[in-house]
DNA sequence: TGTACATCAGTGAACGCGCGTTCACTGATGTAC
DNA sequence: TGTACATCAGTGAACGCGCGTTCACTGATGTAC
């Protein structure tokens, strides 16, 4: 290795660290309390020093919204993996059940990517891909559901009328299944919201157990055959 | 009038402008933003004097967030009014269409009460009351519907037993339906949620028309008739 | 109705805090010849 | 391999800001006799 390359690899561990520490405090105050003197503070270093590395607290929050993108990503293809390929109500259940899971195990996370915006925060491009990835998973399974003809089309209704022109071509669903894609996923982000922000508290008790019906139901809506 | 009067009316006046200006900084900042002292400058006094009429800022939050529920609880009962109280489908969509345009129009209003929690701000008692008027309004509707047997409840699974014990009791559904309520109010906010934290707006051209379909589809699940 | 006292609203200065960001700087690490 | 120079990481002080909350105070408004 050249000496080059030691310096570069140093700098990236270091990103790394501090990446690693901003998560951390975000997960326990939340993405507004999220200060770059804090972070700085318990790696022992000027907050000065931080700027060598994040141009600013906005590149910060930035970075940890493409990484928590990226580990719920990882975790809804990862939740589809462990099912066999041919299932796909499998699939489907292990693409949900690995989002929500990692919702509850990264409230704040979760609540950075998906909950309300953070004042003052305007994501940039960078964001957009990232983002996509879980409805990605979802509607591959239903793409593959339709290819082998174990998902009949619905009919078509006015309801596409709604979307954005070139939509349902862009993702590859009937015009009509595309606009119920959009429910299936604010449903199950709604589901995953209600019980993280605690507004299942007194309703709920056995929250992976309600969620399950709720995954099953939206399978249902998307079409998906119930057994195999 | 007493001139103890006078003096109690012109503390509920301030009291209220106070609230007013805090609502009007919340619309435009976000809860995290909120400042005491910002609206104590914009009514032209002492930030000191503001402690005359809410103990602290923890208080004024509380203040708006009752408000907020009750501002949306009033949209509700509103939007169900304006229909005839035999058409249970038309209610339905008076609800859910005044809700989403109440949240529309206030935004931040709406992610005070139903965003991500506020970091270091636990809702006192107090907010429990209001915060379910929403909720009991759409259950209304279904109970109605089953009193007068427009609406036949779906066969009993397995889904209630993850509710908390004496749940469906309490609101007055047949078990199931109690778990799909829930379920249907978690997507209704996951809908409206999308649509205003901007999720949808790669996706959906019309979010009016695209929120009635989603609130139909909702009426469908809950069993409601199609048409009267 | 008039007066003495109590209550209340509002002031302005202050405390102590933490924040993001900038800047001139010191050493250490790497590079070119 | 050795030396002169350039690059980079990290420091510490400082700027300017805004915040929530407290406190002793001044007047004005209300109350009791």
């Amino acid at each position: 290795m050249t000496a080059a390359g030691t310096r570069a690899r140093v700098r990236a561990e270091l990103t790394r660290e501090i990446a690693e520490v901003a998560r951390r405090h975000l997960a326990s105050a939340g993405a507004a309390a999220l200060s770059l003197r804090a972070v700085a503070r318990e790696l022992g270093m000027a907050s000065s020093a931080v700027y060598r590395y994040f141009p600013s607290r906005d590149d910060l929050l930035t970075a940890l919204i493409v990484d928590a993108y990226d580990a719920l990503g990882d975790a809804a293809e990862h939740g589809e993996r462990a099912a066999p390929p041919d299932d796909l109500r499998a699939r489907w259940m292990g693409v949900c059940r690995a989002v929500r899971e990692w919702a509850v195990a990264h409230p704040h996370e979760y609540a950075l990517v998906y909950g309300s915006p953070v004042p003052g925060y305007a994501a940039p491009e960078a964001t957009i891909a990232p983002a996509a990835r879980v409805g990605l998973v979802l509607i591959r399974i239903v793409t593959d559901g339709l290819a082998s003809g174990a998902i009949t089309p619905p009919p078509e209704t006015a309801a596409a009328d709604t979307l954005v022109p070139g939509l349902a071509e862009n993702v590859g669903l009937p015009p009509t299944l595309t606009a119920t894609a959009i429910f299936i996923w604010s449903s199950l982000y709604g589901a995953i919201s209600w019980e993280l922000f605690g507004q299942t508290n007194n309703a709920v008790e056995d929250h992976a157990g309600y969620f399950d019906v709720v995954a099953h139901r939206l399978a249902d809506t998307a079409g998906l055959p119930s057994a195999t």
